[in-house]
Order: structure tokens, then C-alpha cells, then sequence
DNA sequence: GTCTATACACCGATAGAC
DNA sequence: GTCTATCGGTGTATAGAC
């Protein structure tokens, strides 16, 4: 059952005929469906059927724009990316020049808030993998994690030298992972030293543990001060990593 | 619907009479049925019937151990929390006395390796919530998470004086921040200084983040290199630590 | 304590008429 | 492109016989 061509199908080179774009207004309107009914329901509620539903059309309707369900969730995962992605980079070019709280911070709290603001979105992400869904190889998940990574390569490492960044100092890496790293497909713009593909790796699980853990109530005894944890945290976390990394 | 009394029901002071005892043997036979079955098909596809299958019995059956799918849903939590506690604390006491490994790094690395033995067993815990499953409150989450920070305090911040906790040097929290850490149910020992418990907190988010990571497969492209990762950052993470506590 | 039978809901997917 | 009808499956929970 192969599932391309459907939903978002490369436009051709001509200009989109009148088809085309009703096509594309009525793909555009059952994704919003599915996302409402994911923001109200959970990931986990989600059926073709209860979008059909909400939209008060037949699940063939659907079936005429989503092949299957897959589709349809591969769809909503990769808009839930490209969101969270943008999220982030909004959040650092919407700073102030020169704000007091460093770009790596409002980077991480513009993750944070986006996972708060869309709890049930975050979960289709990062929650448990959907039963029965099997997400595309090298699909959306690869690239918006290359993506997020490019970001936040560049506001932890921007201004160092690559000499600088291959001498970080962490602890000892394996000359086995140290290849590997250095072998590693690059997500941002240059090749990035292996000490600092390990921190950025730390880096992310930091940030995206705290995240996880508030967006899934296992901190809720914290209330309102969360924030200021996590805050906190990524300010400790940028000046441990300036630590680490000598003088040029 | 009250969901008391059945599954583990406070035993009374007198000893457990022979129908009691064959109750409490079926009880665990189907939470081990229950618990095969999440191993196997994932948390969500959790279910009476399906559990009632594996033991070639009929739901009726179950609905005679527990009132309902919530009910052994809680036991499967509970006994979750209780194991992934159970083998943190194991892998702390089984480290050779005077290992070159840090007790923090050894106690994070049985978090990591309990969560990759039993990957949908944590995802029961820590992943997405269960459709239409609400946690009892104060129930077994709360109780343990003070378990597992009990482990993990002692193993951060043992040896040190409370003066040298009190002065750890974290960016700043505020006083709001800093009166509520105070006076917030202690969940170790001895009271735990307000700077000393952000950094366990962020030192969880942190070894929970590249867990959570690792085990949903966001960082697969690490392959087998994410144990090595893991521990760098553990290491990383308790020397700098120890770099922001002062001596006494 | 375990069974059969049943009520009532949900789901993905397909066939074929219009 | 949308509909009705349908197949074959999932689930929770209850009633009542044995």
C-alpha cells in the first residue's frame, strides 16, 4: 500500500490549476480537523473517522485525500516538526539585540513553551510511538532533528573557532566515537568537531528532559516555578559549556 | 466506581488463609500476563481481553481481580515504578567498592539500562499518558519520584556539609523560588538546601532527557555510540557539579 | 469463581451506486 | 468526490447461569 503522490505530491512546474487548489484547500482544512482533534483528544485518539466527524463529512471523503491513516499522521508529525522548529527560531530572532538572557536560553525556552502551549502536539513527537503507525525511514523525524540540531549547534558553538571546539574539553571520548562523530553527516553549516557534536548531544537531552518531564506532569509539584528551573538550568548549562572551551 | 480493596488490599494482622493466598497467586499471575503482554504490544494496546487471552481465560475472570482496566492499570504503574527504583538502586550497590566510576554515573547508567531492557514498560511510565487512564492523585507517581530522587540526592550530594549545599553556586533563583524550595517536602534525608535541589532537578531532566531520547529512537543515528554519549555527559554533569559546590 | 451471552461503542478499510 | 452499506475486527462492561 504505497502512500505518496497523495497529500502533499511535488507541485509540477505549471502554475496550480483550479483543481489543484481546491485539492490543496481541502487537504489544508482536514489537517486543521486533525490537529484540533489531537489538541482535544490526544494522539492516541486520533481516527479518521473522528476527524470525519468533527468535520461532519464521511470517512471516505477523507479516504479521497489521505490514503490511510498513516498518511494522515505522517502528515500531522512532520507539520508538528516544522512548527516546533520555527517555534525556536522565532524565538531567537524575536529577541531583543541585546537582551540580557543569552540567544542558547531564549532558544530553549522558545522549545519549552512551544511543548507547553501544544502539549498533546508535543506528545505526538516525543510521547510514545503511535500504535500500529510506523513512521517513514529517513522521513520527517530525520530531517526536523537536523533542523532543531542546526539551530541549536549555532547558538551554542557560534564565535568559536573550529580549533577552539575541537579542543573542548569533556570527558574522554573513544577513538571509535571520535570517528564516528567526525563522520557524522553534518546537521548545521560547517563540519562540527566531535567534542562539541557530543555536547550539543548533551546538550539536547538536558533540554528536552525537562521539557518532557513538565509536559508530562511528572514535575507538576514544582508549579509555577518550572519555569525558573528550567531557566536556571539552561543558564548553568551555557556557562558549564563556555568552561569547557579554552581561549583561542 | 471505587477501586479499592481488590487488587492489593492491606493485608489484615492475621496471616493470609489458604483463599486469600490462592487470591493473591492469581492476582500475580495476571499481572505478569499484563506486564508480558506491554512488553510485547506496547502500553496502548493494553487491555482486559487481550490479558485475558494470553492466560486462556475469559474477561469475566479478570473483572473478579480487578474492577476495572484503571485498576490494573495503577498495579502495572505501581510494579513499574517500583522496579525501575529497585534497579537503580541494585546497580548503586552492586559497583565494586572502590570502582573509578562515580556512584552518581553508575545510578544514571541503571536508570538508562533499565529503560532499554524494558523500553514499553518505561514508556508506560514516562511516555505519553494512556487514553482515558487518569493516575490516581498522591498515588504511586508521586510516592515514586521521592524514591528515585532519594537515590540520586544522596548519591549528588552526599559527603558534603548543608553549609556547602546552601552555597551552591547556581545562576540566581529567585527568593520566591528559593522560600518554596525551602519548604518543600523533603524527599531524602536530611533537608535539602534550596540551590542543591534545583541542580537535582536539573540533573534529572538531564539524565532523563537522553534516556527518553535514546529509548524512543531520536537519537538512533548515534547507534551503538548513545552508551558512551550517555556516560559522557553523566561525568560531565558531576564534575560540573562539583565545580559549583565551594569547599568547606 | 468462572463461564456464555449480550449490549454498545469504537476502529480501518473496501465495494459499488450516484 | 461523496455517499451508503458492509466486512471484520477491537474494546469495556454487565447479566445471569452453573
Amino acid at each position: 500500500m504505497p502512500a505518496e503522490e497523495h497529500p502533499p505530491a511535488s507541485p509540477p512546474a505549471a502554475p496550480p490549476s483550479l483543481r489543484e487548489r481546491r485539492r490543496a484547500a481541502a487537504t489544508q482544512e482536514i489537517l486543521d480537523a486533525a490537529e484540533g482533534h489531537i489538541t482535544e483528544h490526544g494522539p492516541a485518539a486520533l481516527s479518521l473517522r473522528a476527524v470525519a466527524r468533527g468535520l461532519g463529512m464521511t470517512v471516505q471523503a477523507l479516504y479521497h485525500y489521505f490514503p490511510s491513516r498513516d498518511a494522515l499522521v505522517t502528515a500531522l508529525v512532520t507539520k508538528g516538526y516544522d512548527d516546533l522548529a520555527a517555534a525556536v527560531q522565532a524565538a531567537v530572532d524575536t529577541a531583543p539585540p541585546h537582551s540580557p538572557v543569552p540567544r542558547l536560553v531564549t532558544a530553549a525556552e522558545g522549545y519549552r513553551r512551544w511543548a507547553i502551549a501544544h502539549p498533546e502536539r508535543f506528545q505526538l513527537l516525543y510521547g510514545t510511538p503511535l500504535r500500529d503507525y510506523a513512521a517513514p525511514a529517513e522521513g520527517p523525524t530525520t530531517q526536523a532533528t537536523r533542523r532543531m540540531s542546526a539551530i541549536f549547534e549555532r547558538e551554542m558553538f557560534d564565535g568559536f573557532t573550529e580549533a577552539q571546539l575541537a579542543a573542548i574539553d569533556t570527558a574522554t571520548l573513544s577513538p571509535s566515537l571520535h570517528t564516528y562523530l567526525a563522520q557524522l553527516p553534518h546537521f548545521g553549516e560547517g563540519p562540527l568537531p566531535p567534542p562539541a557534536t557530543a555536547l550539543l548531544m548533551s546538550a539536547w537531552g538536558h533540554l528536552h528532559g525537562l521539557v518532557v518531564l513538565e509536559v508530562f506532569g511528572h514535575t507538576s509539584f514544582l508549579g509555577d516555578h518550572q519555569a525558573e528551573i528550567f531557566r536556571m538550568a539552561m543558564e548553568n548549562l551555557l556557562t558549564d559549556l563556555h568552561h569547557r572551551i579554552p581561549p583561542p
